[in-house]
DNA sequence: TGTGAACCTTGATTTGAATCAACGCGCTCT
DNA sequence: AGAGCGCGTTGATTCAAATCAAGGTTCACA
């Protein structure tokens, strides 16, 4: 009995493990030795999962719920750098750096995240190059991530901003439909992950309720008219 | 003769690869490899390594000269993401990727690179694991320097950033004696890969300069009063 | 069902930095 | 020598967004 819920958790990591991006095809040999390694954490609605400096003790997976990776200034201001959700995978720097975590996690709601200790998972790499590949790609998604985010801050209003996070956010491909758009935070949350403040995001997304563009109710924001959207979009990029 | 040459050429490669921090302390066996791969590129000052978007085709190390990797908004503004010297290896995320590159490169004077290509690179990988784990090492390197630069640019203001550029710069631990600091590049690129334009910084430096912190003449500045402007940074971090 | 406590929205005000503009300086190139 | 150009400095002005302030809403929980 005991020995069945092991297995059957077992079961379950392997097929958290397996349909991450980071490992999604990987022969089951490696994903069983991953899966033997792998320390399951459970965090309540707003626990750290670790906090800048903290010595690195190896990447995470998300299975449920979701982390936020942010800064924080000296004045307790934060600056989100990105939320995981689940199957994706982070910190994956931790393996290679000395130092220790650059930025704190924090789950947003109730989370469980799979701990991939350093000293085994590298011990792994060193017997399975392939693996080293898939590190790489998935590193230099989050540097491109970081670089996207850099220019956004430094190149664009918030206008621009916000028109560009809806439009990346629209489940299907722009048209003259309206769409849906699922709020998976507070306001405050996201407008700190756009890099401004709760008051300044109401601003704006009430301009753009103004010019019909959109609607709101709840937590779901509908884009009455993507197409406009973007033209608006279009015409701040493209000079004025 | 020619033969000579060759060799030599292929000597001065060998050493400059072996210094890199990305390769250093690797088998005499796999620098030669690698040497036997690379593509060598000079760049005279202005010219573009890559521009974003081109098809990535490996990554580079600075043989001579400066790298500036930037981003350009629709308005033609630069945001400076990093300026790489010599023995520093960069766009490591390349080599993953099946995009192109996310930013531009330009030598901001006359410079010398090596191109280590894709495809041979990864090749290598496959048969030395131990390679990988550099590249992931320096991979999350820069991602440490890019999650610097995001907060840097949300959570302080210019006056901040400037006497923490400084105070990074200073060549000594700091203390009461004045240090020296020499500008490599004109004062505009400079403002710009702090985020701001020439004339704030040229007021900035103004301020300091009446605050009898600083002296500057020249391209060289000379910080007077270090223990002076780490207070001024630790009051502006430490609430105010 | 009431009472707090977050959240969101809107308004007024302030402010830091960008922009616009003008000038001196040190170059290079004829 | 002079013309032209990019650089750096300083001043005046503008502007976007933060901050401060005050209601209004929703929600959890006793």
């Amino acid at each position: 009995m005991a020995l069945d819920e092991l297995r059957f958790k077992r079961t379950v990591i392997e097929s958290c493990l397996r349909s991450s991006q980071l490992l999604l095809g990987l022969p089951a040999e490696d994903i069983q030795s991953i899966a033997a390694m792998v320390i399951p954490k459970r965090l309540a609605k707003g626990d750290y999962l670790f906090r800048k400096g903290d010595p690195a003790e190896g990447f995470y997976i998300v299975q449920r719920g979701a982390i936020n990776v942010h800064r924080v200034s000296s004045l307790g201001k934060e600056q989100v750098i990105h939320v995981f959700r689940p199957v994706e995978s982070f910190a994956e720097a931790a393996l290679a750096a000395p130092a220790g975590y650059p930025a704190d996690a924090r789950a947003m709601t109730a989370s469980n995240v799979l701990l991939v200790p350093k000293r085994d998972f590298v011990h792994l790499l060193s017997k399975r190059p392939e693996l080293g590949l898939r590190m790489l790609g998935s590193l230099s998604q989050h540097l491109r991530v970081l670089v996207a985010l850099v220019d956004d801050f430094t190149l664009k209003d918030i206008e621009t901003r916000l028109a560009n996070w809806l439009l990346k956010r629209c489940p299907r491909a722009i048209g003259d439909e309206p769409q849906m758009i699922q709020l998976e935070a507070t306001k405050r949350v996201l407008a700190s992950e756009m890099g401004t403040t709760s008051e300044t995001l109401s601003r704006t997304l009430a301009k753009f309720r103004e010019l019909k563009l959109l609607r709101m109710s709840g937590s779901t924001i509908t884009i009455t008219q993507p197409r406009e959207l973007q033209r608006l979009l279009q015409r701040h990029l493209g000079e004025l």
